[in-house]
RNA sequence: GGGGGAAUGGGGUAGCCUGGCAUCCUACCAGCUUUGGGAGCUGGUGACCCGAGUUCGAAUCUCGGUUCCCCCA
């Protein structure tokens, strides 16, 4: 059992299970943190499932430099602005300084379009589907936060040059999809998806979508975006191609990433008092079993037992791991996986043998069931759906429940005082409104759903609204 | 961006005010014993964040740095 409560301390609970049950630990540098085998294993995870259907629409993956020149972030005024704060710069190499400052990449908008330029001539050559696995540094001043928020982080970046605007329109959808899928089948997150305001959006963006999250505390999380950055940088970066009559044309580009902050979002959206909740599909083991003997008689013929369905289990790709230390007593394993978050437990010792049967405990509720040998794989394959399912309902539930609606100025400034999640209010669209709620409450619109009709006036200024916009304070 | 708190074996801590052999729990190693919700006994290894200053003597006092946490914007 851990020391803090979810409940009661949520910022003190998320610190103590990220540590404990060894996602991660820190680095010697501020921001900058080490992701242990446990959390790898669930990054891989989600790059897998991600990867595969980059891969199916034709993206390919390449990997361009870390460092980039100053000359090339500053190409695009609004791009540097947005984030030369937080870049991090190499100024020596060896004893010589250097004659132009080498940023850490925060971004590759601006070396990959730099390719794009050299690579693209003709239609022929579009579309043009790049995308990275790599870290970036944002050398961040907020509060820091294992995986939520990081100077250094991993992520994937896709970029993608297009002839039309329609193609590349239909690439940052297709994006946002596949970030929303991961979100939902893989992490059992449910999320709302929409777009960002104009202050809110990607420095150098035409228009940023987004899917959000509902973490514990109120707060929403950014878990990923998707950009449409249309001809900005493909101007500026002189990215042109033949059309087949031969004009001139300039491509349409996009830009699209989620990062290892998903992690994060998984530990604090899942895990409970007793450690981490892992949803079955990113769980690396889904499955333990843990032997219980009294001699070395009934420890062999409990192993014996284990082989025939660990077997059975692995043969329909259940991961199963068998803890066979001798050291540890089974009260001592029992909690040591439910704080790494393994979904099923299998319980097996002389009670069970005798009953022909295994004991298998549930990590989401705890409900214990004895279980026939014979049932055993049918049993788990079930269980393992059905918490996949679970986690996902009682999670939506709670988003759906953190979503309220303000209908006044003084309904949206107590509604987000409370801090109990979104407040949905409508919006006249003037960044100037937006603003105005910032200074009073800290809060941001933090999107704009898709298809939600606008009606009513603006809450904040009562000219007529332009949309339904979701309040939060955020991460 | 502003304010506050903290840093002592792998993890968690006492000691600090009032300077003098660094406390306890846990983990780890060896052995015996044990195993259905964090077992027991015996023995053992292991720490004062970094740098400077004050002092006969610094975990403790002073200054600087690094890192972590919290609150506000």
């Amino acid at each position: 059992m851990l020391q803090h409560k979810k409940d009661a301390d949520f910022g003190e609970w998320y610190l103590e299970v990220v540590q404990s049950s060894e996602l991660m630990d820190y680095g010697p540098v501020q921001g900058c943190m080490i992701l242990r085998a446990r959390s790898y294993a669930v990054w891989e995870k989600i790059t897998s499932f991600l990867d595969a259907r980059f891969k199916a629409d034709g993206v390919q993956n390449y990997y361009f430099p870390l460092l980039i020149p100053e000359s090339f972030l500053k190409k695009e005024s609004a791009h540097f602005e947005g984030f030369v704060p937080e870049v991090a710069w190499v100024t020596q190499g060896g004893n010589e300084t250097l004659g132009e400052r080498l940023a850490l990449r925060p971004t590759s908008e601006t070396i990959i379009n730099d390719s794009f330029s050299r690579w693209i001539s003709s239609h022929r050559d579009l579309p043009l589907k790049t995308n990275q696995w790599c870290n970036v540094i944002r050398w961040d001043t907020k509060t820091l936060k294992p995986f939520l928020r990081t100077r250094e982080f991993l992520w994937q970046e896709g970029h993608t040059a297009h002839a039309t605007r329609e193609e590349a329109v239909a690439q940052v959808g297709r994006a946002l999809g596949w970030y929303k899928e991961c979100c939902e089948q893989l992490l059992a997150i449910p999320v709302l998806a929409g777009v960002k305001s104009d202050s809110e959006k990607f420095p150098g963006a035409e228009y940023t979508t987004t899917i959000e999250m509902l973490m514990p505390d109120g707060k929403a999380l950014q878990g990923g975006t998707s950009h449409l950055l249309g001809q900005n940088f493909a101007k500026i970066f002189g990215i042109k191609y033949k059309t087949q009559d031969e004009r001139e044309e300039f491509v349409w580009t996009t830009s699209w990433g989620v990062t290892t902050r998903l992690i994060g979002a998984m530990v604090a959206i899942h895990g409970d008092d007793k450690g981490l909740v892992l949803p079955p599909r990113v769980a690396p083991v889904q499955c333990v079993v843990v032997p219980i003997f009294y001699s070395d008689e009934e420890r062999k013929m409990a192993l014996f037992n284990i082989q025939n369905f660990k077997a059975e289990l692995e043969a329909r790709g259940i991961s199963v791991l068998v803890d066979e230390r001798s050291d540890k007593t089974p009260g001592w394993k029992f909690n040591d996986w439910e704080l790494k978050g393994v979904p099923v437990r299998i319980e097996i010792g002389v009670r069970d043998m005798a009953q022909e049967g295994v004991t298998i405990v549930r990590r989401d509720s705890g409900v214990k069931e004895f279980v026939p040998n014979s049932k055993i794989a049918d049993f788990v394959a079930h269980l393992l759906d059905d918490i996949q399912i679970g986690l996902f309902k009682r999670a939506k539930e709670r988003l759906e429940a953190g979503v309220s609606e303000a209908r006044d100025t003084d309904d949206l400034k107590n509604l987000l005082d409370e801090r109990k999640g979104f407040v949905r209010a409508a919006w006249c669209g003037d960044a100037r409104c937006e603003e105005a709620i910032k200074e009073e409450s800290g809060a941001t619109i933090r999107l704009v759903p898709f298809g939600d009709a606008p009606k009513g006036d603006c809450v904040l200024c009562g000219k007529p609204s332009k949309a339904t916009a979701y309040f939060a304070r955020g991460y």
